[in-house]
RNA sequence: CGCGGGGUGGAGCAGCCUGGUAGCUCGUCAGGCUCAUAACCUGAAGGCCGCGGGUUCAAAUCCCGCCCCCGCAACCA
């Protein structure tokens, strides 16, 4: 039995379009779901979009198009740009589908039922531009609210509430005893202190009058919900999730099978949306605490250390990147340089470097020289040949330390770091086999093994270990880069009934010596051209 | 004393959890090679690993104190 491998995202909110962060976590999370593909798991990839929310009902007001509309075309662009960067989700979680609507009208039903939602009137400063209640928190120093809330109102005003409160010792001890509940583990210890803070309940309704553009309450028409019974509960509604039932073990066979989820999101969003209101909607719900999910949490692009914001106007498109440079280009610094977990420095100067350097010059350029010289001294025909025969040639003992110690660890690295969402450490290990290669090349100088007649066999020892070498590089980055990785495959003229096909690659596959004696490889073209700037 | 992150050769970063020759990319300098995408390989210069204490045979790494920078409000991942 294959392992499962559930995974979503944050669904983005429809208000504006995408931006390079929006771009990273679907990218992040691409690379893990496809990773664990090429382990041959079994893997589900949510992700979608938010679409309901005040925010969009006045954008769309202001664009003088109904929600619908507005949603409908803000949507496209973010399936348009997921295809254009190659994010290749199982399924899109739309909060308007009507199989989510009745999914969290269940839930808030069986909640409601259950005694956990009750009806409250609360009273007190409004901000209309935040739809939200202020307390004496949010007043400036000289005790009056400041310009970021708009206009302030005293209003009073009925809603609905959660009782997150209740729950709130479970959490802590389920905290304390899952301390691999988030990952990087900083962020699980900011979690804990925000979850002591914690107080209150959690408002779950507007009503209509004010805001229509959202899932009603099913025991309340004059309602609708508001945001996170919405949002957070796509994870569940989109893999079959029945609210009605309470026993986590009698849920349907396919929910059951997928869940539970490892969500990759941003660290904005951990408190107290995914930290706090999500696990405990699932305890509300029924889940045990083995069936809680897991959460990696990424960190933030920024630019020239400030953050990304629309008012300074530097926000990154990643639609323009991947059309003036590729979508492989994106997808490989996105993913590289940064330290999974934190944040970085979005540098355009330095996504050309990293390109240059480790895909034209390091594995481009070792594809081309060793398809070369294949085809030039051996007419592209590779053979095997007894590896312990060659004790002595040129450069075999740094060729069998690199096939004995240094590709076997890189591997080793390679798949623990992957397994532990560390694609940046993993595509560093790519690279490393590919340095290995170089070098190679160097101690044992085919041309010079070419020109004399008794070294063939030891020749053809070396070719062979530099094209395993660039099969194994292929296997390795095609979570990252599925397009290069077949364009290597190609090359190497290797299983080209697959070609174009995921089903290609296969973690299994990585491992040297499985190139069969007298393959004949293809012709090289430069598969990575650098990119002048 | 709010919470958290960071301070490592010129630049950008890893390493810190699980103490033990300070690593990577770029840049600089000098060699080598010619199969290759003016790519590749080797070597060199350049670090009191923020500061001060402590633990230890041994600290970038663990403990205590201090200084500085950045998030934790918004559009927003």
């Amino acid at each position: 039995m294959p392992d499962k491998f559930y995974i979503t995202t944050a669904i983005d909110y429809t208000n504006s379009p995408p931006h390079i962060g929006h771009a990273y976590e679907k990218i992040l999370a691409d690379v893990l779901a496809r990773y664990h593909r090429l382990k041959g798991d079994e893997v589900f990839f949510l992700t979608g979009v938010d679409q309901h929310g005040q925010k969009v009902q006045q954008s769309a007001e202001k664009a003088g198009v109904s929600p619908e509309q507005f949603v409908r075309d803000i949507t496209e662009k973010f399936q348009a740009l997921w295809q254009k960067l190659d994010v290749r989700y199982d399924r899109w979680a739309a909060t308007t589908d009507p199989l989510h609507r009745k999914c969290v009208q269940g839930m808030l039903q069986r909640l409601y039922d259950e005694g956990q939602i009750y009806k409250d009137k609360q009273a007190g400063y409004y901000s209309i531009r935040q739809e939200q209640f202020l307390t004496d928190k949010e007043r400036g120093l000289d005790g009056e609210f400041g310009p970021e809330w708009g206009q302030v109102e005293h209003r009073e005003e009925e809603n609905y509430y959660f009782k997150l409160s209740d729950h709130k010792d479970w959490l802590l001890g389920f905290l304390k005893s899952h301390t691999d509940f988030v990952t990087p583990d900083f962020r699980q210890k900011e979690l804990v202190n925000a979850v002591e803070k914690l107080s209150g309940d959690l408002c779950i309704s507007r009503p209509k009058s004010r805001l229509s553009w959202g899932i009603e309450l099913p025991f309340d028409r004059d309602f609708v919900n508001y945001v996170w019974f919405d949002a957070l509960s796509n994870y569940i509604s989109f893999i079959g999730y029945d609210p009605a039932i309470k026993d986590f073990d009698a849920q349907p066979n396919e929910f059951r099978k997928w869940w539970p989820a490892l969500h990759v999101i941003g660290k904005d969003i951990m408190i107290p949306a995914h930290g706090i209101y999500w696990p405990i909607m699932l305890h509300a719900l029924g889940f045990p605490d083995e069936q809680m999910p897991k959460l990696l949490v990424h960190g933030w692009w920024n630019i020239s250390g400030a953050k990304m914001s629309k008012s300074l106007g530097n926000v990154i498109d990643p639609n323009a990147l991947a059309d003036s440079y590729s979508c492989e280009a994106v997808r490989y610094y996105l993913t590289k340089e940064i330290v999974t977990g934190k944040d970085a420095d979005f540098v355009e100067a330095l996504m050309i470097t990293t390109w240059n350097t480790d895909l034209a010059n390091v594995i481009g350029n070792l594809l081309n020289r060793s398809l070369n010289m294949s085809i030039r001294y051996r007419e592209g025909i590779i053979k095997t040949s007894a590896a312990d025969k060659l004790t002595d040639g040129l450069g075999s003992a740094e060729l069998r330390n690199c096939i004995e110690v240094e590709i076997p660890r890189s591997l080793a690295n390679y798949k623990e770091a992957v397994d532990f969402c560390n694609p940046t450490k993993g595509l560093g290990m790519a690279v490393n086999i590919g340095l290995l290669g170089n070098g190679i090349v160097e101690v044992t100088a085919p041309w010079k093994l070419a020109k004399e007649a008794g070294e063939k066999e030891h020749l053809d020892f070396v070719l062979y270990h530099l094209i395993e070498s660039l099969r194994i590089i292929a296997i390795l980055i095609s979570p990252v880069l599925p397009k290069a990785a077949h364009g290597i495959f190609d090359q190497l003229n290797w299983k080209m009934e697959l070609s174009g096909k995921e089903e290609r690659f296969s973690l299994a596959d990585a491992e040297w010596g499985k190139l069969p004696d007298g393959h004949v490889v293809g012709k090289p073209t430069p598969l990575f051209p650098r990119i002048e700037s």
